[in-house]
DNA sequence: CATGAATGAGCATTCATTCAT
DNA sequence: GATGAATGAATGCTCATTCAT
């Protein structure tokens, strides 16, 4: 069994208890800080409470492990990592006719960097210890297959037979994809590798990139 | 200063001391096998000694630190890292007319797909490090970026010219390619999300993905 | 820099926080004990926890590392170490004619000798470490050298000027006598060469000694 | 049972054994370099066979513990430690009447000094040890007061018969005689109070301190 | 004799967690 | 709820000593 357990925390945090102390608040902003920055095992508790100005036992009081305290941390983060947008599009594009893959992949890349620029660092968080905690990874892996990629896939086949995209299997499509976007986004918010600051014209080589490649055409 | 000096070492590792005596040897492959498993900082040296059959004391006679061990690790998988392809290829370039943009993708994905599957564990412990270990990151970041965004950037430009790449910036194009290779390569050595069997077949998914996209083309 | 700013820490424990947990101030006694007996560096914070009845985390919670206990158990001794009686006598003889050398002398050596016989331990801590331990003679010397010499030449110059001392060199006489004092103080409380129970006969001796050497007079 | 047993290795070392090897000699001087500049107990024998250019291995081939090679460094200093000449004096004295004890005490302080003087590592050594080295401290002190604090006070008898010396116990005298000089020593040798460069200057210093004290005569 | 790789007990220090107040 | 002193297992590292070559 695993010790981490972030998907039945995701649904007993149903209701996300908005009523947050303000220790409980500043102790989980500090921790988000710090894990961020120096990584989760490479920083103490004692650290953590320090800066959180609380006293190292509140913060067992209130998340019981230091496990228990990043999982209260990432998990707000993940339910809110599906673009429910995929979901929402799949629904209309049963219906009726609408846009092209190119505007959903424009808008889908615009929205998901929008909400990872406004968690920056729960982002880095969650890269970090997916890659380096075993348990976390095994925990997460699935799901974000199954619920991003999942939907991806099922978007992916509706334009394909409409015939915008290339026949190949969707997963392997979708995959390219994803691959190519968390690329992006891990080398701009993780390695910090700042690209043009025109947000637009980044989203844009991001799109172009995906529907056609680096051949020239004329 | 840094802790590390990884550049350092990997000069001073000029001549790699084929004479490596047992002991060490296993050491060295034990200690890959765990890093890569569980990652740097959550191996004790102590489980090191036990799993090489050696004494711990032994690990620190060989390597001074625990650190070190890492560094003597890590760097001879760096220096074969930067795909000498990529000059002698831009060399080559530069005198005769050979061949085209994807050929030479094909080659240079197909030539890093058997390094990294060569040193599988290797690679494994470099990324997992990278993104965790700051110090590790400022020390090798520079270093990437230089040495394979730099010469990349120059093929591409040598390809732009003869009119096969799109005219867009050559810092960005290679910024492109690299991620999506990178990430391709992360998702399947270290997130272990196995692809086809088929390792030709995959190598081509790629090269089209990069060269042309997704988008459908009569 | 040193590895231990004594003086840096004597300026600091100005106020002595004397609201000691009882388990910090039994750290402090046990560790005295242990020091005074083998010597810093032949005693295992292990063993200083043990024989103080705590856990070995319990010492670096209250003094962070062995160095800052050795500090902690030093410093207020050093402080209470420069006689301020020298000083005291000195101002006084500026202003009135009062009393001898040898009655000065007397009281100096029964002052210390009370002092040291209620910190003999530390005394001994003090000048074991101090001859073994570079670092703190290093930290140790000048202070000694400026604030106990010092005061003690002033002193021996009024007297000199009176007539009484011999017009040797001030500091050279200071050096012998503060050699022969602190010889036989070591003698004393570390090599535990006893010598008479009677208190006061040894204060005489010394004194005479100092005053008039060996010869015999008619 | 002691660690140590100088004085049976004293007593063992009876023929000195001039053929030493040159590497035994080197590990012994390089042994008495370092010992003097660190102590014992902070200097490791890697670092000794390090210095001296041999195997650690050759150490204790030679050696058999590092505690040997501490003694097979100072015990032919402690024989040579007991100045002869007292006894030699002593025999003198009771046939022939020869000079005062202020020349014996200018001769013995003069002697023992240059003794030091040429033994300066191994006297530091041996007073840092002396100090720090509880073991070492109950083997030496039995041996320095018997041979030298025993010749001393015969001495000390015959001057006093003879009335040049005061008439106190001559247990106390020697004492305060001995104590003054090895203070005089170690503050020269070990803590380096460099007092004047004209030694014999130095040498009446002490002869007039002991025999008249400070006081001025007229 | 000499070597140096190997050993493993021992050490200072860290840190998540507990619990009495 | 909040505190912070206390805990003790775990960790990286040191070093005297052994032994096969």
């Amino acid at each position: 069994m695993s010790k981490y357990n972030l998907l039945e925390a995701m649904k007993a945090q149903a209701k996300p208890a908005l009523k947050l102390t303000d220790k409980k608040q500043k102790i989980m902003e500090t921790a988000v800080a710090l894990f961020a920055e120096k990584g989760y095992s490479n920083t103490p508790t004692s650290e953590i409470a320090k800066a959180a100005g609380v006293a190292e036992g509140t913060i067992f009081r209130h998340f019981g492990t230091k496990d228990n305290l990043l999982v209260a941390v990432i998990v707000p983060f993940l339910k809110a990592s599906i673009p429910s947008m995929a979901e929402e599009l799949f629904t209309e594009l049963m219906s009726h006719d609408v846009f092209f893959f190119e505007d959903f992949l424009r808008e889908l890349v615009r929205d998901r960097l929008n909400f990872v620029k406004e968690n920056k660092e729960i982002f880095q968080i969650v890269v970090k210890e997916f890659l380096y905690n075993e348990e976390i990874r095994n925990e997460l892996l699935p799901y974000f297959v199954e619920n991003i990629g999942g939907r991806l896939i099922q978007v992916i086949r509706v334009f394909q037979e409409r015939g915008e995209l290339v026949s190949r299997p969707a997963e392997d499509i979708a995959k390219l994809v994803v691959t190519c976007i968390a690329g992006l986004f891990v080398s701009k918010f993780v390695l910090m590798l700042n690209g043009t600051a025109d947000e637009e014209a980044e989203i844009e080589t991001i799109v172009r990139f995906v529907m056609d490649g680096v051949r020239k055409r004329e």
